[in-house]
DNA sequence: ATGACCTTATGGCCTTACCAATTTCACGCC
DNA sequence: GGCGTGAAATTGGTAAGGCCATAAGGTCAT
């Protein structure tokens, strides 16, 4: 088991969880204004500018929303938005099975529209990993492009929110997995580069039947190697 | 179309902007350590504080990360589908595409599996709606509790976080749209409830293409409604 | 040679204090 | 009653400094 920092350096995630539990409870509701900067940092013994940094934070989120020379205002509870964070300890398998269904038809639809330009960048996507991997890369950011850009490939927006959240719950939560098999994860790579190939050569041939497929081998050799470290 | 502000009078904005595209030019690669904070804000002619809001929106980004009597160091390129803003806007018919995907298949394997106790609580969920609509409560509450109970039963946690995500994204777009038809909804939502309960029926005798059809059916006469109006 | 330990420089994190810009609202004037 | 006006409230931004975590490099004993 991983050893976890006990205490979080920043302030602001801690203000950020306190804030995002306050409006959960409802003691502040969509519309409602907080407590201005000043008055919520002396009552959580602060100082501005973490509390500032947490509301910047919270903003992004859309949660809340600042406006200038009047106030912070709640904009909406922060509920089950795809946020990585608030759904650590997914089980793999399920992860991986979610990536099947989601992944496979993908590529059956980028494969039955087969748009050239589309095609090009696909292609480049695929070579860049293998590039990568030839000068010793290994912090998979190609690996992931390769399956972002096929997802964006697919016209759906969606899909490629989807695709962008099922990596980063998968990649977090075996980040120390991936880390520890530095010795012998070159050979998985170069099988993935192959498989990437596979699944690209479909596409092109428009063969969405075959593309399909290809992407199921894939993923499922990828959860092999996952459930069995 | 509405008239949106010609100067942001938040500074952290135009520095997150100005970071975003130092990296997008590739003048700084992930992997890369950037200037230290003190130096980033005498070149940008700024003081600190707008400067570590900006970072902070970066982190949640992905973008950059920061590590504490280190630097900041980036993580990846900024990609647009990350922003989180970005997120609201997903066409309907991609959002209701990832549905029919997501929840078809779901259908489709808690029919298989059929576990006695999981039925049970379907039927209370199909009850409970109908339960709502006689008494006139049309909040769509009960709906969603249905959709996001057989996601539960599927025993895949990911499958349930999908379908949320998906039903928030959904609603949270159309929320002006349902509140607007509020004078013929009625039929509508009763036809939703004969379609739920065709899903479950379809469940309870675990014919799971069956279920798969139900629920293609009733999310697609969904998406019918959603278009249209 | 190697590994544990210390020193020092760097740089992020937080605080305090202060000033500027903006919005709101009540008050008084016409 | 309507309408400027100015004070109060609040956010936005600046400046300076102390504290602490980290990395790098040197020292020393083994």
């Amino acid at each position: 088991m991983p050893i976890t920092p006990v205490k979080s350096t920043k302030l602001y995630h801690l203000i950020v969880e306190q804030l995002k539990q306050l409006i959960q409870s409802g003691e502040y509701r969509p519309g409602d204004k907080l407590p201005p900067e000043r008055e919520l940092a002396q009552r959580l013994r602060v100082s501005r500018a973490p509390v500032r940094e947490a509301l910047v934070a919270l903003e992004l989120l859309d949660v809340v929303e600042g406006r200038v020379g009047d106030g912070w205002f709640v904009k909406r509870a922060p509920d089950s938005s795809l946020d990585v964070s608030s759904v650590e300890g997914r089980p793999p398998s399920d992860i991986l099975q979610a990536r099947v269904l989601v992944e496979c038809a993908i590529a059956e639809q980028v494969a039955a529209h087969h748009d050239d330009e589309l095609v090009v960048g696909l292609h480049q996507a695929v070579e860049a990993f293998a590039d990568e991997l030839r000068r010793g890369q290994l912090n998979g950011e190609a690996d992931r492009s390769f399956h972002l850009l096929l997802a964006r490939a697919s016209g759906n927006a969606v899909f490629a929110d989807l695709v962008a959240y099922l990596w980063d719950l998968q990649n977090g939560q075996f980040f120390r997995l991936v880390e520890g098999m530095t010795g012998n994860e070159r050979p998985r790579l170069e099988r993935y580069v192959r498989e990437h190939r596979a699944v690209y050569e479909a596409v092109e041939t428009g063969d969405a039947g075959r593309a399909r497929d290809a992407m199921r081998i894939h993923l499922e050799g990828v959860a092999k190697d996952l459930l069995d470290s």
